[in-house]
DNA sequence: GCTGGCGTTGACGCCGACGTCAAGGTCTAC
DNA sequence: GTAGACCTTGACGTCGGCGTCAACGCCAGC
């Protein structure tokens, strides 16, 4: 196949493509008219990729496990190199939850002070609030 | 003060300053010979923002916060506007966590199936495993 | 008056994963 | 033969929050 269709079966763009041949990520055999030519191979090899992607992955981080894919291994992470990687990107996911978990009490406990401190910026004055205020 | 020690004072560049600044985040007096002139409340100011930044906010979504105190408030969330930015980037937080989570566990089970895909790859045909294998 | 440390504006660089446009070649269908 | 749908390379644009450099002005101390 071409790289429109490579590209329409992947869900992405032929700029992406040539994007990551530029990487050298994925390679090309070319026809004679210079057009690259896919086969099912570089369809799962680009698939990989983008779910990789999805998960976070930076494009670099992917390559073990198109390596392990092009080495003729039915699953990209069949390989120790892409295991290695998984376990570094988990221990990053989890730095990073844990980071923002902790924003995000800091954030609520800020929000629950200026929230209150708006509700009553100063005592009432003895007038009892009105029930729809 | 100028700007170099405000730089200094908040703990960041005076690039970053002068950037603020072509962003309208931040005014300046201008001495006679052309400098820039702060006083404290820049300096709170600019602390603010620095907060906020740490804590995952755009630079527009500090204006809020900004402008607050230039309105005279003791705190940059002491204004409704600065408590709805609180609880948008408290909802994108939360969004976000989840995300980050499933990915996690995503990421998890993958790492263990193919952990065990690895340790396994066929039967070992006979052989015991060796202890310290 | 000269050095050195501050300040000024303006402009380009960076990162990552592409989008988008330009100017052309190729192939198919009519 | 020509329209138009595909392909090619190359190069610039995007987003955010600045870093870094250039070329210059201002001011204090020696």
């Amino acid at each position: 196949m071409r790289i429109g269709e490579l590209a329409a079966r992947a869900g992405t763009s032929t700029r992406t493509l040539r994007y990551y041949e530029s990487r050298g990520l994925i390679g090309s055999r070319r026809a004679v008219n210079g057009y690259r030519e896919y086969d099912e191979d570089d369809l799962r090899q680009v698939r990989e990729i983008r779910a990789l992607l999805d998960f976070g992955f930076g494009l670099e981080e992917t390559r073990p496990f198109v390596e392990c894919l092009r080495a003729g291994h039915d699953a990209g992470d069949a390989c120790p190199a892409s295991l290695e990687v998984y376990r570094r990107k988990l221990a990053e996911l989890d730095a990073c939850i844990d980071r923002l978990r902790d924003v995000r009490e800091r954030l609520r406990r800020q929000l629950a002070v200026a929230d209150s401190a708006h509700a009553a910026p100063e005592p009432r004055c003895g007038l009892a609030p009105h029930p729809g205020d």
